[in-house]
DNA sequence: TGTTAATGAAAAAACGTTTCCATAAGTAGA
DNA sequence: TCTACTTATGGAAACGTTTTTTCATTAACA
């Protein structure tokens, strides 16, 4: 096998009769460098196709130009994790850094990512925060390392959110405005934060509008279409509602299955509406009203202010929420 | 600001009186090293609190431990990515490597990465070959950096991807057995591969079981959502089949659409399948029949390959097809 | 003409590892 | 007791950059 001799710096030096020093300074554009020289060394750079190794620069530096960026194991339910990656990706790109992705799952990898100081920085996705994740944030906190939160604020690290509340407070001017009288909200698994936001904005956002809080009922889900299914087909043997909120849009989509094999037509005999935008609520049938987080705009925030901080080596307090977009569509209608 | 002191070797090597040489012995499990002096070494690791910086450890190495994985700019379209790259992380973080994720856009941040050797080898999901493409694959070919195809075939380099014709002929002998006798195929946009291979193993299926090709008509789409409604509606104006077969699921879908504002039943008078097992198939009404790509195997043997290659340094030359799974829905039923 | 200041570039140190080479101590065989 | 071989370790070079220091040359000035 033919060994590769590679090209270093050295090379570039030996070849235009000048100093290590010299090179590098002309890669790095310091201007101390006579223009003449600086045409001789680029001319030899090209001739003999040297590149710079990143990898040593990145020892000498101190710096690695990368950032690991953390999403849940199961992203792919949700397609708006695409999203956040491509935003990251997008100012990454720009700004030179490159991403190195890892799930939750591999925590212990990520742990290691900062231990070994392999990144410059982190933005992390986090829907709940395990002991091993809240000893990473103080590590790095204490070592210096920048993070950014991406799901829920912990402490008084920096994040960047969704505004749930907001979200919910919409839907729920929308269903007063569409004259339902009595309303179910499906929540999450139990103290989920995201869940418990929803229903706490919908529950603001009914009363300013004067609706009854008699007549809001409330059932508990897991985020799961089953679940979804599972609490209409209970709710409904006694009870009946003119309209449902889901905290999510895969037990939306559990309630709207459950219709279809009762034979309950919506939007006519029950609005429905859920959280998240998912990737099936514009195809099913009817299409599915929502609440849209901006996804893309959380990716691109997170990572100008990550950089800011890597690069000015300072510590803004990043504490940002951004609004929601309700996504009006077939599966709720004026009463 | 607090300037934390970096803990290294050196530290490690001083406070437990050896040299650095012999704490590096240690960490890489040199079995020259007396038993005694590993405990010393270490319990002064972990006194003081000691990790590795990875940094050093490549440059020294010459090994990153990181690879690149290159996905379509529309990798959004299609969930199955993310199983791709899940099956790549897996298999990566069992064998400490990271993965650095990029998407084609970016070609040129990959090309660096590649020159300025930050990774140790490539995943690429190449669906189309542009020069650029094509000179960094020569490229990494000439300095001997292992890269594996997950698109299409390209020259002599490795790959493994999906057999697209075998998937076309079960859609076929599945199409014939329920007595379909005319049949509309709609292709993705023109000589796009892998609509050419489904539409040929979709000729060589209803060949070899009866089919007279006379009743196969073809028409071409671009791969949206769109073109499938156009294509069948302009079809539909002077011709009728019994069934349609497109070569993607945004275009089955398109089809459902135009059925749906046509007023024609599926599967009652239509019949109808796509390709790729796309995250709205399964929800919608009906849900559609398709061919599933194994992505999560093909994530999984690529990166196992990958590896093999970057540790080996041999070349063993893969060339590896694996087979679709025909996800049987409600989108066509016996004539 | 001699002193000082500014400039361009070389040499050397630093970044934090791994690894090669040398050495000292210990063991075994004669 | 000598030689030869192993074993555990230390010292130093290497990996390929950047950065600091040093030095030599030229320009400027009195």
């Amino acid at each position: 096998m033919n060994k590769l001799k590679k090209i270093t710096i050295e090379d570039v030096a030996e070849h235009c009769g000048c100093s290590k020093a010299t090179v590098s300074r002309v890669m790095n554009h310091d201007k101390r460098v006579r223009p003449e020289t600086v045409d001789i060394v680029m001319k030899a750079m090209a001739e003999i196709g040297y590149h710079p190794n990143s990898i040593a620069r990145a020892l000498s530096a101190g710096k690695t130009s990368a950032v690991a960026v953390v999403v849940p194991d199961n992203w792919q339910s949700q397609p708006y994790y695409i999203k956040l990656i491509d935003a990251i990706e997008d100012v990454a790109d720009s700004k030179g850094y490159h991403i190195i992705l890892k799930r939750r799952k591999y925590i212990d990898s990520v742990i290691e990512l900062v231990n070994q100081k392999r990144v410059d920085g982190m933005i992390i996705r986090n829907m709940e925060a395990s002991d091993k994740e809240k000893n990473l944030f103080s590590k790095m906190e204490r070592i210096g390392m920048p993070f950014i939160l991406t799901g829920q604020p912990v402490q008084d690290y920096p994040f960047v959110k969704v505004d749930n509340i907001g979200g919910a407070r919409e839907v729920a001017s929308l269903f007063v405005e569409l004259g339902y009288k009595k309303i179910l909200f499906i929540s999450g698994p139990e103290d989920h934060i995201d869940s418990m936001d929803r229903l706490a904005g919908f529950r603001v956002g009914l009363a300013e509008n004067g609706f009854d809080l008699k007549n809001l009922f409330i059932e508990r889900g897991d985020y799961t279409k089953e679940s979804g299914f599972r609490v209409s087909k209970k709710f409904f043997e006694n009870k009946s509602v003119d309209a449902v909120f889901a905290a999510n849009d895969r037990m939306a989509l559990g309630v709207l299955l459950f219709c279809r094999e009762r034979g309950m037509t919506i939007p006519d005999e029950l609005g429905l509406a859920g959280c998240d935008d998912n990737f099936f609520a514009e195809f099913l049938t009817p299409s599915l009203t929502t609440v849209k987080p901006p996804m893309y705009e959380i990716g691109t925030i997170a990572m100008e202010s990550l950089i800011r901080m890597i690069e000015n080596r300072d510590r803004p307090n990043i504490k940002i929420i951004l609004p929601t977009k309700l996504m009006l569509r077939d599966s709720c209608r004026r009463k």
